[in-house]
DNA sequence: ATCAATAGTGTATTATTGACACAAGAGTAA
DNA sequence: TTACTCTTGTGTCAATAATACACTATTGAT
């Protein structure tokens, strides 16, 4: 929660620099250990989490301001973001209405402003990412899919959209290409695959289908020091990926 | 195009009335004679043509802001809405701003704002439909869609990504249900099918694949009057389309 | 009565999916 | 060094779904 004097100083700048009534709020998901994770902040002096979010400056593309924003909290560039629902109920702030109405008028108040928020999933190499709080927000952190608690405001909301989403796309978008790492085991994508989908995949299947796409290339060596089996290595073929991708991956999972 | 009094007049109503930077944009499709159609607008005194849209009232939810500008321009209630994407270039409505940048200054200047537009497709019954234009536009017409001309601002975009989007969703939405009449026949709805997908789809294959998803009913009377032998009549087991649609239709076209 | 156009139905072939079992490599512990 | 356990890699068979294709039936027009 902000002070009194923040609040009217980040109110008079944002006022002036950003777009009113609008925000964007994002889904960064990232595999890492065989698991699905979020990026959550959470502010200062306040209990509960959010999903990184920002505004759009006065003359900026919005897929612009998504990376912006994403700049800031993960330190990359580039990343693959997907635009995916406009979330509009007047009533979706109303714990920051609550929270800020008293401290500053309303035509003065950022914060008690009506916000239509676009939400946009990202996805990033666990490994690239580093996390980090914005300067309200006193924690950045990965959180485990299975352990992100209740969200403040409709963030819970946003995060389940970004989670259909992805289901629904996964035959459509590189997300096999954009979460793992470049160099991978066929174990570790079906576990992803596994993840996304909530279900169990066979073993055998999975491998014979994915290979049949003509996207993976098998590394030499296979991932040394395991304490079983040495699995290949495999990446994916960009060039065939995309490819591939234009017409969607047929079948369903 | 709107005279200077006019720009004033709606301009001063519209900052009391709307959230500033938001509009709507709606591609309507209507299926008739084996052609999906388009609902376009053409403004009093300007060239071209436009998408049906409008603006979200200060405490509305977008949803039902949608469905207000729909009722406009169709009569129809409870129409079915589907958000697609957000379109956030700042330049989007240059043609807009060159057009009445003159007429009023910036400030009061409804139509010098940049906008960001949330595009909706709407799927109606053609046969329901009763296109009425606006206080500002000559007509309000259906279009096929193989003769929607060049559209004004980025509106051609949007009716594109409408239409790839009605595509990716075919298997998930009940695309079908809504763009149909109440009853209808086999070849008809492969037609729609044919349409959306832009592709040839064989009729005896077609209808063994839809009969076998248990979500269409048969009327004991074929239709009568054609010129060749009469074709049954069908009809939506909505119970049945809406649980199967939960899961998807397997498999692709 | 014949023709042309469209609608309804069935079957054989092929491709895809799903279920399942065994062999191979890598560390571990006797 | 050997046996054991865990994990990975691969093959096969049966069931299912997709594809290609041909014939019959009905209607209005001539």
């Amino acid at each position: 929660m902000l002070t009194e004097k923040e609040l009217k100083e980040y109110s008079d700048n944002a006022r002036a620099t950003y777009l009113p009534h609008i925000s964007i709020d994002c889904v960064v998901f990232g595999f890492h250990e065989g698991m699905l994770k979020v990026l959550l902040l959470n502010i200062k002096n306040e209990t509960g989490w959010y999903l990184p979010g920002g505004f759009v400056l006065k003359d900026e593309p919005i897929e612009l301001s998504a990376n912006r924003i994403l700049k800031e909290r993960t330190g990359l560039d580039d990343i693959f973001l997907q635009q995916f629902h406009v979330f509009g109920d007047p009533q979706r702030s109303k714990e920051h209405f609550e929270m800020y109405k008293d401290m500053l008028p309303r035509a003065e108040n950022w914060f008690t402003d009506r916000f239509l928020t676009i939400g946009y999933y990202a996805l990033v190499d666990f490994y690239d990412a580093i996390p980090q709080p914005d300067i309200f927000s006193a924690d950045c952190v990965w959180r485990d899919l299975n352990e992100v608690p209740e969200l403040r405001l409709d963030h819970t909301l946003i995060l389940k959209t970004a989670l259909d989403t992805l289901r629904l796309q996964l035959n459509y978008q590189p997300i096999g290409y954009n979460l793992m790492p470049k160099e991978f085991t066929m174990p570790e994508l079906q576990k992803l695959y596994e993840t996304i989908l909530d279900k169990k995949l066979d073993r055998r299947n999975f491998q014979r289908r994915m290979l049949g796409f003509g996207i993976l290339k098998r590394s030499e060596k296979p991932r040394k020091g395991g304490a079983h089996k040495a699995p290949y290595l495999y990446s994916f073929d960009l060039e065939n990926y995309k490819a591939a991708l234009t017409e969607g991956f047929k079948g369903g999972w």
